[in-house]
DNA sequence: TTGAGGAAATGGTCAAACCAATTGACAAGC
DNA sequence: GCTTGTCAATTGGTTTGACCATTTCCTCAA
């Protein structure tokens, strides 16, 4: 009984893996152009199907783009953001997901990227926070409320300067500002949003990332509290 | 000058997002057989070099898995954890993401996983997280107890019973493993860290989130101190 | 019953065109 | 000189038809 056969690896594969490997390693650097699909044939022995299957991997992985026309062709690119988004929002649908689970993840997130924020901010940082949160203590319509909080939030995450984190971050907040959340943002909560992100604000600007932890995991839990008091826990996206 | 210009669909595309929004929306269930390239062919009204593309496009995004051979066929699939690891692979290579930022980002998730576990956990992740807490303080060996300790973590993350958390922690968790950190293991080390674990393995027993937070959260912070005064900063996977 | 061999179904590959979009070059007209 | 229009060149997109490779099913003979 044959339990491990040798996977054989089609020719499409080998080109697909040959130039990814290429690319990540920066041999091909971001923005270059590849050769042309017809190039490509005589270079590797393969057929021009086998040559434009390859690349439309790339492509679907997010290691090329297309463009058409003369002076078209395959430019190369540093995979971004938009991979790790595309994966999780497939990720999301496809396991069905609830929306508390993702409220949860982004509350497990925020603690430490505040943390981090304190730890690793910039000037340029401070003055994006502090116009965010400027902003959001300005705003009546609850809808642009929770659009310029979760701006504050996410200006909060780039502040980390942890890529990864704010990677996934940027691929699962915007999935938060779901309108059937969007109704809770009274006068009083809103004001209550204002403090408690002015005083994690504080202790970011003052660099004590214990502090803006601690401050920012208080309002996380209050904000659920809130939330799970209006909300049926059964909603689903 | 033309600023927008509607972006024209390929008809590869249109036949891949068609299938695809099938395969996430349940229609096309996980394990079903999709129709094989000739019968698409005749579907679509496209070639089959076209219909070829737009699979070849699903199965980068680990929507469907190609069998050879009679009875073969492209089978659905759920988008699960692998795309996400795959993607964030890409990323933190692309973007020639450091060691310690990976490291951090593991230390910013480790508490909050401690809490969901605490809240979430059921007799069996008890069962295993006692199996893999009761291994580890057995070992002798600095690698296996390195790989025992890695699992202990993973059992707990787990434990949270947060699809996304998992997703992102088994994505992240086994680049920590690499062989340039594999030697902060001596033997007055792994005391502390079966010690540490043991405390926050009592208190998700205990069913007491915050506990199990704060504990972790502790033992991560120390962790950190160790491996600084050991690694130098400029570690880069 | 079992084994061997061939038929059938399915994806993998190749080849040669031609279509579509974009750009460059160049000439005509202002 | 500058603009504008036309045509050619380049590159990806698509089609068609054929054949190969792999796997499974089916039949028939030992």
């Amino acid at each position: 009984m044959d339990t491990e056969v040798t996977r054989v690896e089609k020719g499409f594969e080998t080109l697909a893996a040959l130039l990814r490997e290429q690319i990540l390693r920066g041999d091909i650097p971001a923005g270059d152009i590849l050769p042309n699909e017809r190039d490509l044939v005589s270079q590797f022995g393969l057929s021009r199907g086998s040559v434009r299957e390859a690349l439309r991997v790339l492509e679907a992985q997010g290691l090329v783009s297309t463009r058409l026309g003369r002076n078209g062709g395959r430019v190369a690119l540093q995979p971004g953001t938009e991979m790790v988004r595309d994966s999780l929002e497939m990720f999301i649908r496809g396991q069905r997901v609830a929306f508390p689970v993702l409220m949860e993840t982004v509350e497990a997130l925020e603690p430490s990227l505040a943390a981090l924020a304190a730890e690793h901010r910039d000037d340029d940082d401070l003055a994006s926070l502090h116009a965010c949160g400027a902003r959001l203590s300005r705003i009546s319509n609850a809808k642009a409320f929770l659009a310029a909080n979760a701006r504050w939030h996410r200006t909060m995450a780039h502040a980390s300067h942890n890529a990864i984190l704010i990677a996934i971050y940027d691929s699962l907040g915007p999935r938060l500002l779901d309108p059937r959340v969007a109704g809770f943002a009274s006068a009083d909560v809103r004001a209550a949003v204002v403090h408690a992100i002015g005083r994690v604000e504080e202790a970011i600007i003052a660099g004590e990332p214990e502090t803006a932890r601690r401050r920012m995991q208080r309002h996380v839990q209050a904000y659920r509290r809130l939330v799970e008091s209006v909300a049926p826990k059964t909603v689903r996206l």
